[in-house]
DNA sequence: GGCATATCATTGGTCGGCCAAGTAAGGCGT
DNA sequence: ACGCCTTACTTGGCCGACCAATGATATGCC
């Protein structure tokens, strides 16, 4: 109801348009989850950025500071992403020099990615940022309530991805 | 050794490459906002495909179909989204016959945006599966979990949200 | 051995999302 | 009336992320 008088056209628009008093209002946590992922997002971009990274980059080499070199299909399975979204990552990592990759020699689809040794210089920084980045996130709650986010994400995130074969495909 | 003995290489990354005991780990809640959002997207997109619509673009037309022709920039202002996400998506809305543009005739720079009439008919199945994602979201949690996640997520949101100018830019 | 199938990775395309820069138009102040 | 700042949107570029399809290799089965 700000400006533009919201029923001038509204109420023509057809018998199918039934107004919902909030529409926007429906589904508040799935809302709340968008927008603060996507704050969240942009807080670690900056953070990121003096490092050379990119925001989702840091889970790729954490993970690959962490395990040494592995194969690009186990990289694939433990950030959880999609493989063409890891191989176009990788490029680009590689490009930047945060990445090595070279052909498994004991399998010749498979690619063995390592971290540079100049990226290992990241590593306390990404750490760092990384730390700053969950205390900004939950300053203004107590430890209790942090304890408590954590569970109920990870109830969420447990019934949301199991199911991926028995999630609602279409309404009905 | 397929699997890799996860310190088989590790140690010989070099001096830089000080190992911490679980990288991974750190930031706990970060992560999982991280892959829950991510979740959540995936299941979303699947419930707006049969509808036409791809994620993210419920928000701008649940906007419209709740306020009716709107400036451009108010639209902006009410998702909360950069101004040129906006203008790509409106551009896709508009090819697809979701959204109707037309110059404002008491400003000439600004844009009026409506949904269509044959988007209205939307409004309904839209509603309905959001109303399910929230649902699907929620399954596990009992109403009190339900209301405590969404004040704690409202919380960390608030505070991830208006300190943008002061929220941590480099490290230190 | 030889063929069907599964695995590994890449390419191409599409979207959402950001930033940085640019254009166009209104609003002021003098 | 002129210049100047602000507002409103657009464009181009880049990245993360998805899906679908493809090419290469391994492996299983017969």
């Amino acid at each position: 109801m700000r400006s533009a008088t919201p029923q001038s056209r509204q109420g023509e628009q057809g018998p199918a348009c039934a107004k919902l008093p909030q529409v926007a209002a429906s589904g508040p946590v799935s809302h709340a989850i968008g927008r603060v992922a996507r704050l969240h997002r942009i807080a670690a971009g900056r953070l990121l950025k003096g490092l050379g990274l990119y925001p989702g980059q840091e889970f790729v080499m954490m993970h690959l500071w962490e395990a040494g070199p592995v194969r690009q299909s186990e990289l694939i399975k433990a950030v959880e992403l999609d493989p063409s979204t890891v191989t176009k990552m990788l490029q680009r990592l590689e490009q930047s020099g945060h990445v090595r990759r070279r052909p498994d020699p004991a399998d010749r689809r498979a690619v063995l990615v390592e971290a540079t040794e100049s990226s290992c210089a990241l590593l306390c920084d990404v750490t760092a940022a990384w730390g700053e980045l969950e205390e900004y996130t939950l300053s203004g709650l107590d430890p209790e309530e942090r304890a408590e986010l954590a569970r109920l994400l990870s109830k969420v995130e447990a019934g949301l991805c199991p199911e991926a074969a028995g999630c609602p495909e279409r309404r009905g």
